[in-house]
DNA sequence: TTTGGATATGCTCAAAGAGAGCATAATTAG
DNA sequence: CTAATTATGCTCTCTTTGAGCATATCCAAA
């Protein structure tokens, strides 16, 4: 009971952060996600994928998950009797690795309505002004749509929700205000890419968004040592948000997820700040702990 | 980019709760989980999984979602030059369907380790004592062993936790007590499956107790007037462990997921029950609203 | 040297949430 | 009518979370 043959190819979302900034790496100027081949001698996807990112990157990955497998009929249909599945991977890679070069591209550049750190930002309100006249243009569904935009963009009393970053990149696919919808020149919200990568890439940022309140994964970002508000900026960087300083601390101490490395560091300006590793064991023992974060809405 | 033309298979978790016992679909007697053709006609993987499903089970999916898609090197390794991708999905259906007919095998029968709604199993005793002994096989990992069965199985203080039924069933393959394994027959940990399949029901399961969590798919098991006890029931059978009735309605009405039918229920032979039915308009909003459950530890 | 600015870090307090149990209500079986 | 059984309402305590005050330690400029 199989499909038949089918092309197949694998595409990485690889997360950096680099300045208080995400970025992705992308290929054709930042039009593309990179997608490699697999050495059929490699044992697992996950393998082949690690190994050619590290010939891509020149730098291991720490965490790698598999995100989605795409195999929709309107997806590159050139090979006559066949359809292509694309098996799509997140994949974190440590800071220092995936610095300035060219090729990382920070991923609020796509998603500018997704970047709340400054409070929320003004695109919303063209975004939302849009939203409500594609909502009332359907009156069958104008309800539904109202209701569906007014929460996935936080204005139903339950506020902003980080998580929710394919949601909306989905809604405004359908209500064409993405190019890749086909929708005319006018309604560019947010630098577009090829084909759905843009989908994938907001598909990778809320399963990381999503990921990092539950499992310390987000160490995979950091260079060895570290100081806390350096954890805290590269966690906000991901969310599109920022945290309650102290409680944060708090949080992270009790969980036990770091320990000091008797050093400190004094860039910053202030008071010398200690420095952090992560206590690796912890991977070990509660891979699967319950890492939650005290996000605080502005 | 791409791996050339590989062999492709959908695999599918299909789940329902009858009886308060959680079943999945199975063929070959049990042995086998369902894996169905795909119709090159079909505009996705999901929507022709659903119609397959259905002509099978005569009865709609609710929920569908994908798991994971495999296609390690040793799997059905029988096409030359060629590699089978396997894609597997989760999904449920309501109870009434899938009820008693051949074919639906309850799934503590495979994970006998795994039910813990009368206290904690005696298996778990010969389980942690071969777990022990396998530890102390290799000196070097010893520790590292000895840390990762205690916590898997809940012996590190933190008590049992019902999502890391994959991380479980894991542990069990590497350590050769389950028959998969390729191990003597002595160490025979619940019934086994047809190559991969019962680490991909394992992955299902995980994976649906840890949805109920935070979505209301659950909904999606019952049938459209339910009492309170008859959903709490429902929950307690997919995460093996019992919960606090009064948290428990506290809980689901304070989230305003259910409203009454006006109806009673009398059946239990107590005071009648009220009956309830799901707010369908809560899946319309608050999709990814955040849906906890005050599980509580024996 | 002093002062202001900046960040680090410790501590408190109130509100919300979660876990556990008592008490009462409405049935059925005998 | 009584006992058993399940439903349902309410309380109480302990923990967690959100928010802010206060102090400490550095740098740089006056």
């Amino acid at each position: 009971m199989t499909i038949g043959f089918a092309h197949a190819e694998l595409i990485a979302v690889l997360v950096a952060v680099t300045g208080d900034e995400p970025r992705v790496m992308t290929i054709r100027s930042g039009n593309a996600l990179p997608s490699g081949p697999f050495e059929m001698g490699h044992r697992t996807l996950q393998s082949g994928l690690r190994e050619w990112v590290q010939e891509q990157t020149e730098h291991p990955v720490g965490y790698l998950e598999q995100l989605y497998t795409f195999a929709d009929r309107d997806r590159n249909n050139d090979i006559p009797g066949g359809r292509t599945i694309s098996i799509s991977y997140l994949g974190l890679v440590n800071e220092q690795s995936g610095a300035g070069r060219p090729g990382w591209h920070g991923w609020y550049e796509y998603f500018p309505w997704e970047d709340h750190r400054q409070g929320r930002p003004a695109v919303l309100d063209a975004i939302m002004a849009r939203l409500k006249s594609w909502a009332n243009a359907d009156p069958a569904r104008r309800d539904h749509r109202h209701r569906r935009a007014d929460f996935t963009f936080g204005l139903d009393g339950g506020g902003w929700n980080e998580d929710l970053a394919l949601q909306r990149y989905e809604l405004l696919y359908e209500a064409g205000l993405v190019s890749e919808a086909g929708c005319v020149a006018e309604a560019n919200l947010g630098r577009a890419m090829f084909a759905d990568h843009r989908r994938i890439l907001a598909t990778g940022i809320a399963r990381l968004r999503a990921k990092i309140k539950y499992r310390p994964v987000v160490f995979e970002l950091m260079p060895e040592n570290f100081t806390l508000l350096r954890l805290q900026r590269t966690i906000e960087a991901l969310a599109g948000l920022t945290m309650h300083k102290q409680n944060f601390r708090r949080l992270i101490e009790q969980q036990e997820l770091v320990e000091e490395t008797g050093g400190t560091e004094s860039e910053t300006g202030g008071r010398p700040a200690k420095l952090f590793r992560f206590r690796h064991t912890v991977l070990e023992e509660r891979a699967l702990a319950g890492t939650k974060l005290p996000l605080s809405r502005n």
